[in-house]
RNA sequence: GGAGAGGUGGCCGAGUGGCCGAAGGCGACGGUUUGCUAAACCGUUGUACGGGCUAAUACCCGUACCGGGGGUUCAAAUCCCCCCCUCUCCGCCA
């Protein structure tokens, strides 16, 4: 959430920031609200001041014996206009919130004007790799090798869906370990393993409700969400909390599985598992002191890359431009594994700074070490994604005779297996 | 799922209708004392919002806040209703 003394303060800026985001947002609605809502707020407040005062005195005649009751019927009716007035400020409160509720983060100084089209590659590391026989896609090395079974998943649970066997759910879990000790052992990171239903507030506060809510999982009696991905619950942890400012920063590592309808990509990779209703994710969230968040920032990206990097997948870091960063972020990159077998770049990480938006929806808070209380920056990176990165690994890994030549930093987590077949 | 107990400031804990933004304690901060540290003593110490005055998030005024929401009342931390959460016991159960 942006704050609302922010937009009051500089229109302008907020207007130019919104709309480099694409957001529709109609600014001079909301100020017009917010100015209503301080007009009725000094009005009520000083009929409440009278009221608390003669209710005072009321109380002071009753003791000594007075009688109050003419005084008593009069103030009767005075409340009632309160109640009346409070009612529209409550009324005027709620519409504002409602509508700022929908209103995205403002894009960084850093990042460049546009759409899809204007992201930038400002990194890659290492080139495809050459192969001298003709790469397979990884749904057909999946068959061969009896790794996945896209068609039973889709009988217990529909299209999009998979189910790993084997030594391919074994990679999967090779994969997942990996990445876990990589981040806990070599960049620090808690780990936490949280839950995959959260509350509606949890949603709210990441900034995936209220607009986001066609693409998500629920649960609608018991009005939980399933989490479309683990920097939900793990964010929402702190909700409401003031850190220490030596408690930060604070940076926590997680392992879920991610549920996400995908609602308006339908017909869009379809085939095989690059974009599927269910997959896991190592997560990356951090909680830090607002002067830090860009330098922890590039450390994120820096963090989450080392994992394609020991797994020696050729990869490319794209800043976002403007218009195809998603709702809360301020800035981020995204990181994409090259796939030979399907010969395109595939999304495995997006690493972004929310700055203050998210802290300020779910009231996270720090307590500086002169007092004063400021909302913290948090920071959140696929650290990285499944799927996709599976399938890097076996489209890249993937030998002339068909096996997959198991990386070798993977190979303690599978009892020293060196090729799939 | 059933029964009971509870939810008050950074923390502990008192408070059953007005004199309560809230005793007391701890902690923190400032000071006195001290060779240094500790102890002791004195003082200060919530947040948000609105307004005034501003260089100011400094100061002044007001309002709200005792788990959340509603109600009763001239007046609610306190009485009533609903909800959430925690703990204990019982039941069920991976």
């Amino acid at each position: 959430m942006l704050d609302l003394k922010f937009i009051r303060e500089n229109v302008k800026k907020a207007k130019e920031g919104l709309k480099k985001k694409n957001s529709k947002v109609d600014l001079d609605e909301i100020l017009k609200l917010d100015e209503r809502r301080r007009e009725l707020l000094k009005e009520v407040e000083v009929m409440k001041a009278d009221r608390n005062r003669i209710s005072k005195e009321l109380g002071i005649s009753k003791s000594k014996g007075e009688d109050i009751s003419q005084k008593s019927a009069e103030m009767k009716a005075f409340s009632q206009k309160i109640k009346d007035i409070d009612f529209k400020v409550e009324e005027t409160t709620q519409n504002i919130n409602a509508i700022m509720l929908t209103v995205p983060n403002i894009p960084n100084e850093a990042v460049p004007v546009g759409s899809e089209a204007n992201n930038k590659t400002v990194k890659e590391w290492e080139k495809k790799k050459n192969f001298n026989f003709k790469p397979l896609p990884h749904w057909e090395l999946c068959e061969k090798l009896d790794m996945v079974d896209f068609k039973r998943a889709s009988k217990i649970s529909g299209a999009g869906f998979v189910v790993f066997k084997g030594k391919g759910a074994l990679l999967e879990r090779a994969l997942i370990n990996f990445m876990l000790d990589v981040h806990i052992r070599e960049h620090g990171y808690k780990e936490v393993v949280p839950p995959f239903l959260v509350n509606e507030a949890s949603m709210t506060g990441t900034g995936q409700l209220p607009n986001l809510k066609e693409d998500m999982y629920s649960v609608d009696k018991e009005g939980l969400y399933l989490i479309p991905t683990a920097e939900v619950p793990v964010t929402n942890l702190y909700a409401g909390e003031i850190f220490s400012e030596e408690d930060l920063p604070l940076y926590h590592v997680s392992f879920s599985a991610c549920f996400r309808k995908e609602a308006g990509s339908y017909g869009k990779d379809t085939r095989g598992m690059k974009r599927v209703h269910q997959f896991d994710k190592v997560e990356l969230v951090k909680f830090v002191l607002p002067e830090a968040s860009y330098e922890e920032h590039e450390k994120l990206l820096g963090d989450a890359e080392t994992i394609l990097q020991k797994l020696g997948l050729h990869y490319r870091v794209r800043l976002l431009a403007s218009g195809d960063m998603s709702f809360a972020a301020a800035k981020c990159y995204d990181i994409e594994v090259y796939s030979p077998g399907c010969n395109e770049y595939l999304e495995v990480s997006s690493c972004s700074n929310f700055e203050d938006f998210q802290a300020r929806r779910a009231n996270i808070r720090y307590r500086a070490r002169d007092g004063k209380r400021a909302y913290v920056h948090t920071l959140n990176a696929s650290g990285i994604a499944l799927p996709r990165t599976f399938i890097a690994v076996l489209e890249n890994c993937q030998t002339e005779d068909g096996k997959i030549a198991v990386p070798d930093v993977l190979r303690p987590y599978m009892g020293g297996l060196e090729y799939i077949d």
